[in-house]
RNA sequence: GGAGAAAUGGCAGAGCGGUUGAAUGCACCGGUCUUGAAAACCGGCAUACCGAGAGGUAUCGGGGGUUCGAAUCCCUCUUUCUCCGCCA
């Protein structure tokens, strides 16, 4: 959510910015002005009936207390009056504050600088490309065909007891899993952060506090009768740790990891897309969540993005770095890269991480902040970064590090953690 | 799931219809004293919003109500604790 005095002071900066994500959000920018002139003006009003109010009360006390009964009771009429227009203007205030907010949550975050203009994944820009793509003398299997044969992952079972999007993992297949999430949450342990095991289901203000909610729920599980949604990541919990608070150190930089299965309904995926482990309802992740003083968030998000590029080298995975441009960039996000590495068998990039600056969007609706030397508070700046999603990189694992016999080579990095050097 | 009790500032803890945004203690910050420290004493010390400012408004778990006036009374929701039941 956008800082309603951001938008009130630099609204033609704010549009230009926006307008980077392929829409013209001038217009509701004035709206939202517009309605929080009339607020304030409304507020103003209320608040002078309110102190008028008040005094009389306290005057009607004395009044009692000194025994002039007739004087108190022409008084208590006079508050009446006062009353039923406070009334009045309290349900106004109330309507114009659910019209700005509906606003706001309309709005997304305003892209950075660098951040280029675009409206589609065509015009995300390749900032890195690290390594070549495996050349084999022999035709590469995909990653589904060789879950198959070696027995790792059952994807009929999953759809058997589950449903399409559910697999099982199983044999070295688990262990993979298991090994895989030991090692990005070991990696991420020697990088600083701390590490939390959080629910898996989180309430309806978490969700509006990262931006899930509103008007995003077809992503999540919804759990009616309890009106708790499953989490899409681990981001939510994460980041909600930090909801409704005032960070006292100004020298601040909280850094947390956390492994957690994340659950996606994704609506509407089809095709090649869905096929074997390209995109689940239900998929491991390890996360890496920040809150950052603002004159140090650039620098935490250069961490995050070397921190994932040594994870995918670590794993001899080739791999490349996408500056998202504006119409492909999250909701909340200010500034996004994207990891994908390359699929030898399905000749295509798969997206594994996705590390986003959110700057003051999410600790905006969070009511994340800070309280500076100067004694102001201010909102903080949050960050995330998956490191990393594990499916995709389980899928070019196996299809990049394949041997003509049908086994696959488990690179040098992971073999303390999974315990064998071959499946 | 059943029965009770409770929710007040960073913490502890008063207040139970009228100058109470809230006593008191601890913690914290500033000062006096001291060679320095401790102690003692003096002063300060919640959050949000509106306002150029003076100042105003709101907040005693959340929401609603009664009343001229609510931290105090009523309703409701949430949470915590105790007891009983069930259970990994």
């Amino acid at each position: 959510m956008l800082e309603i005095t951001r938008i009130r002071t630099a609204k033609d900066e704010l549009v230009e910015g926006l307008k980077k994500r392929g829409v013209d959000y001038s217009e509701k920018l004035d709206e939202v002005i517009q309605l929080d002139e009339k607020w304030r003006s409304k507020k103003a009003e209320r608040e002078s009936i309110q102190s008028e109010s008040n005094k009389l009360s306290k005057s009607i006390g004395q009044l009692f207390k000194e025994g002039k009964a007739e004087e108190a009771n022409a008084a208590k009429e006079r508050s009446a009056e006062l009353k039923t227009q406070e009334h009045a203007l309290k349900e106004e205030v109330n309507e114009l504050e659910t019209q700005i907010q509906h606003l706001l949550y309309e709005i997304p975050n305003v892209p950075q600088s660098i951040v280029p203009a675009g409206v589609s994944e065509d015009d995300n820009e390749v900032v890195e490309e690290h390594g070549s793509k495996p050349t084999f003398s022999f035709d590469p299997k995909p990653h589904w065909e060789l879950a198959n044969e070696l027995e790792t992952i059952d994807f009929e079972l999953g759809v058997k007891v589950t449903g399409a999007g559910f697999p099982f993992f199983t044999g070295k297949g688990a262990k993979l899993q298991r090994g895989l999430i030991n090692f990005f949450l070991d990696e991420a342990d020697k990088a600083g952060y701390t590490e939390y095991i959080p629910p898996l289901v989180v309430n309806e203000a978490s969700g509006i506090g990262t931006g899930q909610l509103p008007d995003k729920e077809g992503q999540m599980y919804h759990v009616v009768e309890d009106d708790l949604y499953l989490i899409p990541t681990s981001e939510v919990p994460l980041t909600n740790i930090y909801r409704d608070s005032i960070i006292k150190d100004e020298g601040f930089s909280i850094k947390m990891t956390g492994y957690t299965p994340c659950f996606r309904r994704e609506a509407g995926s089809y095709g090649k897309d869905v096929r074997g482990l390209n995109r689940l309802h239900q998929f491991d992740k390890v996360e890496l969540v920040r809150v950052e003083h603002p004159d140090r968030s650039e620098k935490a998000l250069e961490e995050m993005v070397d921190h994932v590029k040594v994870l995918l080298e670590k794993l001899e995975l080739q791999y490349r770095v996408l500056r998202l441009c504006g119409g492909d960039l999250g909701f909340t996000s200010a500034i996004t890269y994207d990891f994908e590495v390359y699929s030898a068998a399905q000749e295509r990039w798969l997206e594994v991480s996705s590390v986003s600056l959110f700057e003051t969007f999410q600790a905006n609706r969070l009511k994340l902040r800070f309280k500076g030397e100067d004694k102001k508070t201010q909102l903080c700046h949050t960050l995330n970064g998956s490191a990393l999603a594990l499916p995709r990189i389980v899928a070019a694992l196996m299809e990049n590090h394949q041997n003509e016999d049908g086994s696959i080579t488990i690179p040098e990095a992971l073999r303390g953690h999974v315990g064998f050097d071959k499946i």
